[in-house]
DNA sequence: AGTCCAATGGCCCGAATGGGCTATAGATTT
DNA sequence: AAATCTATAGCCCATTCGGGCCATTGGACT
């Protein structure tokens, strides 16, 4: 008998899955929450054998909360739950020690089948998704400073702006843009703020 | 007795919602489809009293499908189901003639009550959607020629490229630029694009 | 100790951008 | 018929941007 809890602040998927797992005699669902702040309680309330993260929350998100649950409980199987295969998410969860990976449109099978992989010791990561994490793992990805001021640069800020707020040099500020124009592969800021956008790397 | 389909890609939201269904009597769940081209050949099978359509789908989305099941099915009562309240989709689909916009984290409760409202033949919009679509009214929006060169702003290309793909002279895109910077409220390119990938108004 | 890299800063320069202002043709709506 | 809006196009000009190239500092890892 497999126990899993889920944080997710859609209630229709809380019921989706607890009802997928009712298919299923393997498993029992233990425990529910709507909020990433939550993850941590939960998990000390009802130690499940996995816990499902949605990667997207409002307010506390699923990699924030993996981070913490992996802080307090090392060996706490979590697997990330997710509706899109936005790459900057599935590094950070691969990265920080997710045992699994499944995109919502999977089947019911499909989504049984990953939580026996895990629990079978294996990672199980959606096809669509190991790809995105092979890509992502070959490249550079972005510094903290670039990432920081990418979210400027996507609020209208000038270089110049950027080095006021940052108390940068605005030369400081055009060589990251720089850096970050080639690791992310785009012409300019604009493109800069569409990839960072689509790749999760800035909100 | 009210019957409902739902089109949604993600089978775990289907399950949520069949089973949501399930604790009222007064719904029966009668047909679901995950993809937004099978919209129109599940409304001619089932009828339902209700479709339930997700607004953001792989290939034809909901916006989309909406329009197509509008145009042969003038009656049909339409419900749009959403992860987000980007700007663009919700002002879209209640323009569109959708019935009600209801956000996936409502409760089971919630949802069953917009069903309800829009059975009795008033607009179901959840409260935070409300506010974004009265926003929106009062805005003016994007024009076509607009969004085109958004999108091609936000692929990297130049004022002179976007010239050439479109046939304008650059001066013209010049234009329909500061236009839509206004529009939008931005500074410049790249924070129109951040804006308009947020809104909804580009992919 | 040595190596690598992120973060900081500088300089030069040509090209692109954004603001302001005007104007015309065609469509749609009133 | 008048008014409005969209798409088209032009001009001028100051500012900003992006590329190229180089240098130093302080961590972190080997």
């Amino acid at each position: 008998m497999t126990t899993v809890a889920i944080v997710d602040d859609h209630s229709v998927v809380r019921i989706g899955i607890k009802y997928v797992l009712m298919t299923d005699s393997e498993f029992k669902f233990v425990g529910e929450a709507d909020d990433g702040a939550d993850a941590v309680p939960l998990v000390e309330r009802v130690h499940p054998d996995i816990l499902l993260l949605d990667v997207r929350m409002p307010g506390t998100g699923g990699i924030a909360a993996l981070k913490e649950v992996r802080a307090k409980f090392p060996d706490q199987r979590v697997v990330m739950l997710s509706m899109s295969d936005a790459e900057e998410d599935v590094y950070q969860a691969l990265t920080l020690g997710a045992r699994g990976y499944v995109i919502k449109d999977n089947t019911p099978g499909r989504i049984i089948g990953a939580l026996k992989t895990v629990m079978s010791g294996e990672l199980a990561i959606s096809e669509s998704v190991r790809s995105v994490y092979e890509a992502r793992k070959s490249e550079r990805g972005l510094t903290g400073r670039e990432k920081e001021i990418l979210v400027l640069v996507s609020k209208g800020c000038s270089n110049a702006e950027i080095g006021d707020i940052l108390h940068l040099s605005p030369n400081t500020v055009k060589n990251h843009l720089k850096n970050l124009f080639e690791a992310l592969g785009a012409a300019d800021r604009a493109e800069a703020v569409a990839i960072g956008i689509r790749r999760g790397l800035i909100a």
